[in-house]
DNA sequence: ATACATCACAATGTATACATTGAGTGACCG
DNA sequence: CGGTCACTCAATGTATACATTGTGATGTAT
């Protein structure tokens, strides 16, 4: 069942696996066997192995003692960690970016972005488009992880980021009230330019913390969202907090 | 040739392999080959790709398009950068550390560790003991770690740590002149002590801003090591910068 | 009842044959 | 001369048989 996407059997198995632990299909704790997985997909065990492995380094599986893999478990506490966990190294990207300094043309990129972020508002009480939004705020976080031009950096950023929970964009799906969430977006965006500014004049300290600061809006609304169920779709990534 | 150690054959290679990559045997850059590698280690492809995945994991192989290992390169902008972001998470695991609050028996054990590093100055003008300081100075940075008790947080600097020039006991033992070297391990013990105190008394900015600092004595270490040729023994790990 | 030895099975580890792909090479044609 | 087609080969992708190991069940002796 579910053929999903991709060229190759492991290509194919890793999305199918992937599916599977971030939606909950495979709860945190639970063994692979490579044997049964095999079977489940039609595939031998050779393409699964590798689709496990590279699910490792994506850091959704453990290496089990003895060999094998389990999925990774995160508790609450570990999610409230890789929040500020991120704002920590986006910070880091802004304040370096800050004081080694960064070309007109990539300053002009990014406000390029935080400007089409402006027209996914609309009038006052028009509905925002959130796919819209979501989207340009992804490019907004990874211009930000690229202005540093640390790949040592950048790479650990995406790192933290395939944590779906720990996603930039992840806060934005959880919306709760409407009059809420439009609070909401629009500090997000007032911070996106500050940072931006702090950036361009070189004020590292600041850029440093106001990214770290932009982070813990996903902490606020992972904190909403998981007290009142006024909240209208559960946030991406729950399945996998085992608390 | 090289049977090196380990119980299964994916272990020896994953560990001859590594040994080549850090002592410069594969420089940056350099494909690896599934069926070269077998023959060479005189064992099947499939440890062998095995060992190559968990490399990756580790960091110092990456996929390359099409397929394929790649013999990961830095730059020596990217050890810069590794040092300064091993910092980063330093600094952010004493700030979580002391924010959160750590138990009386862990600030002992750490403290104890501290103490021990003082016995490996001895008396004035006697020679350092470069071994024992290296491995309790890995065990105070561990240690350091565990005290923000956020299994994210250590992953991650576990992590950093890994790239064998941005190891904390890196810096030891590509010491130059006698003196120079004892003022500096001087000044390291000092920050030791400043980060434990200031994660007792609940510090968290100062926490921060010490293990911050303290990792830049890695990275003068390396400027210093690099210029002027008055060094001892290379640094561990140079052999993986291409620059 | 507990401790320990033994066995059996299930899971991963390994080797290897075969399939597939993709990059390079050469011939052919416009 | 330039382009494109087909071919080839080498490299990874895949399947599968077999080896090995670690764990739990089963038994017995104390």
């Amino acid at each position: 069942m579910a053929e999903s996407k991709g060229s190759t059997h492991t290509k194919r198995a890793t999305y199918e696996l992937r599916q599977r632990i971030v939606g909950g299909a495979l709860p945190g704790g639970t063994r692979l066997y490579e044997v049964a997985l095999a079977e489940e997909l039609d595939i031998s065990r050779t393409p699964v192995r590798e689709a496990m492995s590279r699910l490792a380094e994506e850091g959704l599986l453990e290496r089990a003692r003895g060999g094998g893999f389990v999925v990774r478990s995160f508790t609450y506490r570990d999610v409230i960690d890789a929040i500020e966990l991120r704002g920590v190294l986006e910070g880091t990207a802004a304040r370096i970016a800050a004081e080694r300094g960064v070309s007109a043309d990539e300053i002009r990129k990014i406000r390029g972005i935080v400007a089409q972020i402006d027209t996914c508002f609309g009038a006052i009480d028009s509905p925002v488009d959130f796919d819209r939004y979501s989207e340009l705020n992804a490019t907004f976080h990874n211009l930000l992880a690229d202005l540093c031009g640390s790949p040592i950096i950048q790479r650990e950023i995406a790192r933290v980021k395939s944590l779906p929970f720990a996603s930039p964009s992840a806060f934005v799906l959880g919306h709760a009230t409407s009059a809420a969430t439009h609070r909401t977006l629009v500090m997000a965006q007032t911070q996106h330019r500050a940072i931006v500014d702090a950036i361009e004049s070189r004020e590292g300290a600041r850029a440093e913390a106001l990214a770290r600061e932009h982070a813990r809006i996903a902490r606020e609304n992972l904190e909403t969202n998981r007290n009142g169920s006024d909240s209208g779709q559960p946030l991406p990534g729950m399945a996998l907090i085992v608390d």
